[in-house]
RNA sequence: AGGCUGGUAGCUCAGGGGUAGAGCACUACCUUGACACGGUAGGGGUCAGCGGUUCAAAUCCGCUCCAGCCUACCA
């Protein structure tokens, strides 16, 4: 048999996915059993013009090793795969891919631009699915899903259609994000909030006289020269002529569109102005002075100019005090005509520089401060938002967030780590309507349909529209026209628990797989998906859509940077996989995992994966290329053998097996992937490969096939195949290859029992043992270290105990001992008799002597042992203060108390000797 | 401004009421027939600071300081 000696990740894992798919191992049907436990994931659906980033490696992998680990547990597994059409992402792609022919999608017109979308979707839109595969993802691909396919596309008409006639959906005309960059409308979560550095000018506003005379800005420079500081923050300015007050703004231009000037009504300094009014600078607009508790006193000069069209807080003024809205800028950013002239047309930011001259010019403009503060830009297309009126569709969010409320705080659903929860709750307490049109061409279209006559029909398709004007009795023959615009991609996205499963028709799969079990997710759609999931899945299935939400960190470059494309910091799934192998990286993602906390993805992580990687196989290599028989059988191996009884080894290695088993299960259950990582890490490199394999080496590389050597090979091989499938959820590819050259049971080990935990298998006495047999082996290799002496020299030892259980341990391995520490004879005596040119060690309950007549150097000798010495008697004084404190003695806990007696005589004793060691020097 | 999370070995991080662990890096030795992507043995830490609770605090509770994220209507 020939097997490399370096694990080559290329010649492997390009042969199992195919096997897999083709065997349809990961379908629920694998599983037949009708009783079976039921587990579901739906995969959040990347946007069919992604391809894999680390953020989906870390995402899929967590749920790739919860499906494979249920689907070993004998479960119906089913998760779902599937891509998001990403209105705006894949609307630009496409628009981009026109620009190079020089073309836009107004010139092919709505039809043929959507039939050159889909054909990209054809095309490239494929890019993830195989890129998942690359992964190792045990997807059912029978069910794979794309939210605008047929069925997709019913549920979302149907949803818009129900909660229309629920009054939860309306049409109006409000304040909306508009995206100049993009042309349409953008939900409150699309708004990306930059810090920017900024002015804030202030303007003076001229207040009418109470004889309806005006004050000059003439004399106003010389009043604000005048002024002393108090005044000047105060706002409120005199002339001969009349009064000027002062208003602070970040956007000059806006005030084109002002329509008040608004105070809080608490500020005494401005009561007296109740009742005037103010004129709009370059405008000439005469403004009310309105009074509102939004107005913050001591921001600014507690004055603020309003501008309802274009402002949040400022509409909602608007509405509140009755005021006219101006729109002055328009969907193309631009100064519209409900401006003075000579700004129209303008674009918004040359209107600024305009305005600021124009009231500069006009004496008006009294001070000009820097002003850091945030504003909002367009995630997609990173412009400056504009908010301005337009009509657009709204959900009405506060009904159906109550009960999203309610079956979080009941538990119904819960957060893993626990306290996104208060992240949920935050948003959705104070939850705004959501806009849900858009002003493009690729998605839903909006199932609303308009007659001649400006009546809106809401209907599944125009059939329906028509009977439902007919049933109000309306002419039902009209010409129909459908509303132009598309909904919100998150709109469909929010369905995928139910959609993805036949919904609206009542389904088999709707009734196994709902609710589904686990959601894995990042934080930053928390928002955007998980709650709204948790809406629209109460509201329309009447349950919630998972029973946990799993937050996976961010994964962030090695510096713990973000990473970005801008920032070019980008690690390419596809570029390490290839590079250190999938498994490897699989590993490291899950190793460096911790729920909802961010890591850096270091090269030195993947690396120690590679390794481990390659550990296993070299294992795994060892064991094939030794243990012929028992390969040859190709009988799936039993712990039981009636050819030699199990040895200290066995007995420790199948209890450390089990305790492992033990804890990898909780910490999967859990949700503890990195320690999954870590125990399996330990248990294979340390007990297994360390002690195990090299205590069954005489046995199992010895060329004779005796009933003892086979028995010890039969138990190498069962551990090993054991920890193949307790390694298989988070390394699919090496596990499987291996797994298959070893005797087993099934076709694949994707569908092996996933080992569970025995009691009866634990063997306390024989880890008590182990113990011992390693603590004796490591002193003795210590002081061969110690005094350098190659490890071609053997040694004599004795070790001196009166315990008779230990020093029948010690006789018993003496051989093992002899080898893995290098000795050529042990002595086992009750007191040392070892001359003085010997080195020494303690351990619990016994003492090592090795003499080394000429080679030792006291000295070196002294401080080795004196430094043990200082280490002991640091933690015995330690323990003795405590075990003198009459309080500890009376309210610690009895099993604390009596342990640390035990501790505390254990190391007198080796101090003890130890003392007398160093003297006897 | 509020909220969340973190500050533990040189680096990256586990752990979490009974005086500390891993990987990498470091030091010394070793090409021993699975593996140098390896083996053996080591060195290295007032667990950010200050208070409190407790017999006992790195761990629980306050406050402070740093770092990073998220939310928000300060024009």
């Amino acid at each position: 048999m020939d097997i490399p000696k370096t694990y080559e990740p290329k010649d492997v894992e390009g042969r199992w996915y195919p096997f897999w798919e083709s065997h349809h191992f990961f379908a629920p049907e694998t599983q037949t059993d009708p009783n079976a436990p039921v587990f579901t994931m739906v995969i959040p659906p990347p946007n069919v013009t992604g391809s894999l980033h680390m953020g989906h490696a870390l995402n899929h992998t967590i749920q790739d090793v919860m499906a494979r680990w249920h689907r070993m547990l004998g479960e119906r597994v089913l998760w779902l795969p599937g891509t998001d059409h990403a209105g705006i992402a894949t609307q630009m792609m496409v628009e981009k891919q026109l620009a190079q022919e020089g073309i836009s999608r107004r010139d092919l017109g709505r039809e043929k631009f959507l039939e050159r979308v889909w054909q990209w979707k054809e095309q490239y839109g494929g890019a993830i699915l195989s890129q998942m595969r690359i992964l190792g993802e045990s997807v059912d691909w029978s069910r794979e899903r794309f939210t605008m396919d047929e069925g997709l596309s019913n549920a979302v008409k149907e949803v818009f259609v129900r909660l229309f006639d629920d009054g939860l959906i309306y049409r109006g005309e409000y304040l909306v994000n508009w995206s100049p960059g993009l042309q349409t409308a953008i939900s409150d979560l699309e708004v990306e909030m930059k810090q920017v550095k900024g002015r804030l000018w202030h303007i003076a506003y001229p207040i009418r006289n109470a004889d309806g005379s005006l004050p000059e800005a003439a004399s106003l420079a010389e009043a604000y020269a005048a002024a002393n500081e108090g005044e000047r923050k105060s706002g409120l300015l005199h002339t001969e002529t009349g009064d000027f007050l002062v208003v602070a703004t970040t956007r000059p231009e806006t005030m084109l569109g002002d329509t008040a000037v608004a105070m809080n009504p608490e500020d005494e300094r401005y009561r007296a102005l109740a009742g005037r009014t103010v004129v709009l600078p370059l405008v000439g607009r005469e403004l009310p002075l309105i009074q509102d508790e939004i107005v913050e006193k001591e921001f600014g000069t507690g004055f603020v100019k309003v501008t309802p069209a274009h402002d949040p807080n400022d509409f909602a003024m608007g509405k509140r005090h009755n005021l006219p809205f101006i729109s002055v800028i328009g969907k193309d950013a631009k100064i519209t005509a409900a401006a003075p002239e000579k700004y129209r047309g303008l674009d918004r930011f040359e209107a600024r520089k305009a305005v600021v001259a124009d009231l500069e010019a006009a004496g008006l403009l009294v001070r000009i401060e820097d002003y850091t503060h945030n504003v909002g830009h367009c995630q997609r297309s990173g412009v400056v938002v504009e908010p301005l009126l337009s009509t657009q569709w709204f959900v009405r969010m506060k009904p159906l967030a109550e009960p999203a409320l309610e079956a979080v705080r009941a538990g119904r659903t819960i957060f893993v780590p626990e306290n996104f929860t208060k992240i949920y709750y935050n948003w959705l307490e104070n939850i705004e309507d959501w806009c849900i049109s858009r002003q493009l061409w690729w998605g839903h279209r909006i199932p609303a349909w308009y007659t001649p006559d400006g009546d809106i029909v809401v209907a599944r398709d125009e059939a329906e529209a028509r009977e439902r004007l007919r049933a109000t009795g309306k002419d039902a023959s009209v010409a129909l026209r459908q509303d132009e615009d598309v909904l919100d991609t998150w709109f469909s996205s929010q369905l995928w628990p139910f959609s993805t499963l036949g919904w609206p028709e009542q389904t088999e799969d709707l009734k196994n797989h709902y609710p589904t079990d686990v959601l894995v997710t990042a934080q930053d759609i928390i928002f955007f998906w998980v709650a709204r999931m948790i809406m629209m899945g109460l509201k329309f299935m009447g349950e919630v859509p998972f029973r946990v939400v799993y937050i996976n960190g961010l994964v962030l470059d090695p510096e713990g940077q973000k990473m970005s494309k801008t920032k070019g910091n980008v690690i390419d799934p596809l570029v390490v996989f290839d590079k250190y192998g999938t498994d490897a990286v699989r590993y490291s993602l899950a190793a460096a995992t911790s729920a909802g906390l961010s890591f850096a993805l270091q090269e030195e992580k993947m690396v120690s994966a590679r390794n481990f990687v390659n550990k296993i196989w070299n294992a795994a290599r060892f064991v094939l290329l030794n243990c012929g028989e028992v390969l040859d059988a190709q009988q799936p191996v039993e712990w039981e053998s009636e050819l030699a009884e199990p040895m200290l080894a066995d007995r420790w290695i199948l209890s450390r097996l089990n305790r492992t088993t033990q804890e990898v299960n909780e910490a999967l259950q859990n949700y503890r992937f990195h320690e999954v990582a870590a125990k399996l890490y330990h248990f294979f490199w340390d007990d297994f490969c360390d002690w195990y394999i090299e205590l069954s080496k005489p046995f199992v590389a010895s060329p004779e096939i005796t009933p003892e050597n086979t028995a010890v090979r039969q138990r190498i091989v069962y551990v090993l195949e054991r920890s193949l499938r307790l390694l298989h959820p988070l390394m699919p590819f090496i596990t499987e290859e291996l797994w298959q050259r070893l005797p087993h049971r099934g076709e694949t080990i994707c569908l092996a029992d996933f080992p569970r935990f025995d009691a009866a298998q634990l063997d306390e006495r024989a880890e008590r043992e182990m113990n011992t047999l390693i603590e004796v082996v490591t002193k003795l290799r210590n002081i061969r270290a110690t005094f350098n002496i190659a490890p071609s020299v053997p040694l004599q030892a004795e070790i001196a105990t009166t315990d008779a259980s230990l020093s029948e341990v010690i006789t018993r391995m003496e051989e093992p001992i002899k080898r893995l520490a290098r000795v050529a004879e042990i002595k086992v005596v009750n007191a040392l008799s070892a001359q003085r040119g010997s080195a020494r060690a303690v351990m619990p309950g016994a003492e090592i002597a090795v003499p080394l007549s000429g080679l030792i150097d006291f000295d070196k000798e002294r401080a080795r042992l004196s430094n043990t010495l200082t280490k002991l008697t640091g933690e015995l004084g330690g323990l003795e203060k405590r075990l003198s404190n009459p309080d500890f003695i009376a309210r610690a806990a009895a099993d604390v108390v009596e342990q640390s007696r035990e501790r505390a005589a254990e190391l007198q004793d080796q101090i003890a000797r130890l003392k007398a060691m160093i003297e006897a020097l």
